[in-house]
DNA sequence: TTACTTTATTGACACCGTGTCGTTAGGTAT
DNA sequence: ATACCTAACGACACGGTGTCAATAAAGTAA
């Protein structure tokens, strides 16, 4: 690939992202118009039609970029598939790292839902993970008392349900603190006495 | 209250909510135009302007009405407190049974998303059942491991995580198996023999 | 039935955001 | 410095919005 971009395109199109984000902080999305983006860009609105479809695709690349950038973070190593159940698991801690990381981004999408399609993305990179550590279970010869796709659906929406706290709490906890309460969750539950077990 | 609609009004507004209903299974909310929801429901573009501000008032309405019916379904009656967790709970069962009853609703609210925002109130409505149940287990003795707030967003997000996976899925199991498959999720974990419970 | 009230219809209007052009101005690479 | 891109600008037609005044139709009360 040539990827010999104009460093004038390159300018141009991150000014249109920082507009829009910066935009995004103020107001809904359905409510900012390709006019108002031109404006806080102080680039013309012709200008981003050059670019873009629509406001649309300006987020998509938006979103696109981010979520590429969040699957490498979320990209299981070898080593990491048998992980002491005591610790941590290093794919918890590197997700809340990138959350952290781009934390404007993910707060504006993940906390106040300023675009509710991008949340179903984070969710399926969730589930891509859930399952391989379901396939992994079912390899040891763990036997699901509950459907395994019913399983799935559960542990997946409790993750990132509780990565959406953090973030709407303004993230109270480190990283490998999270990464350790979503540990104990999914293996041991929530009580120190379970009444339920024996 | 004096509560005597006229006839004619009662009509007009059915007929535009069924219209905005019909046109919200083939296309996204944001897409929809007053003046297809006039055509659709075959009343005056006017007549719209005469009974809501524009077409989120009237998706409001709608939606509060169903919210409002929701939610007494998902009251709970004192003798339910204490429930046997050898079998599903009762709320659990009417909740599943009225996605069923008002099907086509909650198929385009929940399982395709069409309006994000009604989302975020189911879980509200699930968060406060998921509450009450922790308030019972403290007064019960049992001594979280996971902070409480954690916990709650954890549970409640996977509750909504399965019924939003039932619904996409065209509800597979009858509302009792579901409700079994979440009660048995939510105390003694997804696997019969859990390797990480000694 | 009649008279009165409320609601629906119709066509028209100004306003705003969109998407597209042709032209002019200004960076970029060689 | 030259030729080549790209950005800026103003203008245009189009479509959805929200409102209005005049008229027709339907419900209500006596």
């Amino acid at each position: 690939m040539s990827t010999k971009v104009d460093p004038r395109v390159q300018r141009t199109k991150a000014m249109f992202q920082e507009a829009l984000l910066a935009l995004l902080e103020e107001k809904d999305y359905k409510k900012i118009t390709v006019r108002e983006i031109s404006e806080r860009s102080r680039l013309n609105r012709a200008t981003f039609y050059l670019h873009y479809y629509d406001k649309e695709q300006l987020l998509e690349q938006l979103m696109d970029e981010a979520l590429a950038d969040l699957r490498k973070s979320v990209q299981v190593n070898d080593y990491e598939y048998k992980y002491d159940s005591d610790n941590p698991h290093p794919i918890f801690v590197r997700l809340f790292e990138k959350m952290i990381e781009r934390n404007q981004f993910y707060q504006i999408m993940l906390a106040h839902e300023k675009v509710p399609y991008f949340i179903d993305s984070v969710k399926r990179i969730i589930e891509t993970f859930v399952r391989e550590g379901a396939q992994y279970m079912i390899n040891d010869q763990h036997i699901f008392k509950v459907p395994m796709e019913i399983s799935i659906a559960y542990i997946t929406s409790a993750y990132l349900g509780v990565i959406i706290w953090w973030l709407k709490n303004d993230m109270p906890h480190t990283p490998t603190y999270m990464a350790k309460q979503l540990t104990t969750m999914s293996t041991v539950g929530p009580m120190v006495d379970n009444p339920y077990l024996r």
